[in-house]
DNA sequence: TTAAGTAGTGTCAGTGACTGACGTCAAGTG
DNA sequence: CACTTGACGTCAGTCACTGACACTACTTAA
C-alpha cells in the first residue's frame, strides 16, 4: 500500500483516531457488535495497528489510568502531616475528581458505555481494584498501618464511585458537591460502627 | 458415535468433571496454558458440552455465586432488629465465611488460581460487586438509608475480602478470627474517621 | 409394549479476538 | 548517501465461542 491518504506517521495521533472511533462505534451500535476490523476502518489503520496500540478491545477505553494513578498517589503522598486516613483520601479523591470534571465531554459518555456494557464493568472494576491498592500503598507510605492502609483505601474508593455514579445520574451537582456528600456518610457510618468482638458463632 | 465408555447421562455428571478438570488443569498449566478443549478432553466429554454447562471458560470456577448470594442474603434478612449495619454485615460474612471453611479443598486452591490470574480477577471482581448491590439491597429491605446501605455493604465486602486473602496467605488462624479482625480494625478506622465538612478546594 | 417427547451430547462450519513473523515505508543520523 | 529506527501493512495461524443439525438415552402416555 502506498499510503494514498495523509497519515501523520507520529503514532499518537492513530492512537488518538483509534480511541475515538471507538468510543463512537461503542456508543451506536454498542460493544458487543463492534468489531476491532471496523474500529481500525473508521480510524484509517490496519486492524494489527489496532493491536499495536491496544493490548485488547477494551482497553482503548481505559487509557488514563496512568494520570488518574499518578494524582492520586502524588496527592495522598504530597498531603500535610497530621491528617487521617479518610481525611488524605478526600483530598486525593476531590483532586481526581477535578480531572474528570474537566474531561466531561469524554468521561460522560465513557461512564455510560461502560455502564451498560458487562465486559467493561469488568475491566473497570480491575482498574478500580489496582489503582485502589496503590492509593493503599501510598498511605503506607504515609505511615498509615497495614491492613488499615488497604481497608481505608477501599472504602474511600467506594465512596468515590459511588459519588462518580450519582454525578452521571443527577448532573445538576458538581462532582465535588457529591464527593463530599459521600464521605459525609461514610462519616455517619463509623459512627454507628458496632465493636466486632469475638462472639461464638451462632 | 456409539458412547463406547460408561458414561453416565445426568448432566450434573458432566458439569462436575468438567469443574474438576479445570481446577486440575489450571493448577498444573496456569489459565492461559490451557485449552477449553484439553478440559473438555479430561472430563471426557466434547468441547462443545463444556459451552452448554458454562457461558465461558472463567465462569468454571464460578460456581457456588448463587449459593454465596442466597446465603448472604438471608443472614442479613434474618439478622435480630436493632442492630447496626456493620453488625448484621458481620453476622452474615460469618456464615459465609463457615461455607468457604467447610469446602476448603476446593475453596483453597481456588482462590489461589484467581489471585495469580488477572483474567479470573476480573470476573471475581465481577462476581463480588454484584454480590455486595445485593448484599445493599437486602439492608435496604431492613430500612437502612439509601446511600447508607451501598456504603456499607462496600465496606464490608472489603474486609471480607480482606480476611479471606488473609486466611490464604496464613491458614493458621481460621477464616472467622480473620474476618473478626478485619471487622475490629474497620472500627479502628470508623473511630479515627474525620468530619467532611465542605472545605474550598485547594 | 410401543410411539412420541425431551434432555444431554457429538459433529461441523463459521466468526471474531488476538499473536507471531516478515516485509515496507518514512524520517532521522552519521 | 547508506544506515538505523519506529510505525505500519500483510499473512497465516490459534483459540474462545456460537448456531445448526443429528444422534442417543431416558421418560411418559397411549
Amino acid at each position: 500500500m502506498r499510503y494514498p491518504r495523509r497519515v501523520p506517521r507520529s503514532g499518537a495521533e492513530a492512537r488518538r483516531r483509534l480511541q475515538q472511533a471507538a468510543l463512537e462505534l461503542y456508543r451506536e451500535r454498542g460493544f458487543d457488535q463492534t468489531t476491532t476490523a471496523e474500529i481500525a476502518a473508521r480510524a484509517g489503520v490496519n486492524e494489527r495497528t489496532f493491536f499495536r496500540h491496544f493490548p485488547d478491545k477494551r482497553e482503548v477505553l481505559f487509557d488514563g489510568e496512568a494520570d488518574l494513578r499518578a494524582t492520586l498517589t502524588q496527592a495522598v503522598a504530597e498531603a500535610p502531616d497530621g491528617l487521617q486516613p479518610l481525611e488524605v483520601l478526600l483530598r486525593a479523591f476531590r483532586k481526581a475528581g477535578r480531572i474528570l470534571e474537566e474531561n466531561r465531554p469524554f468521561s460522560e459518555p465513557r461512564l455510560a458505555i461502560i455502564a451498560v456494557t458487562p465486559a467493561l464493568r469488568e475491566r473497570d472494576l480491575a482498574k478500580a481494584a489496582s489503582l485502589t491498592e496503590a492509593v493503599a500503598e501510598a498511605l503506607r507510605q504515609r505511615g498509615v498501618a497495614d491492613r488499615l492502609a488497604g481497608l481505608a483505601a477501599h472504602t474511600g474508593w467506594a465512596a468515590f464511585h459511588h459519588a462518580a455514579q450519582a454525578w452521571i445520574d443527577d448532573p445538576s451537582q458538581s462532582l465535588d458537591a457529591h464527593l463530599l456528600q459521600a464521605f459525609d456518610d461514610l462519616r455517619t457510618l463509623s459512627v454507628t460502627a458496632p465493636p466486632a468482638q469475638a462472639q461464638p458463632e451462632s
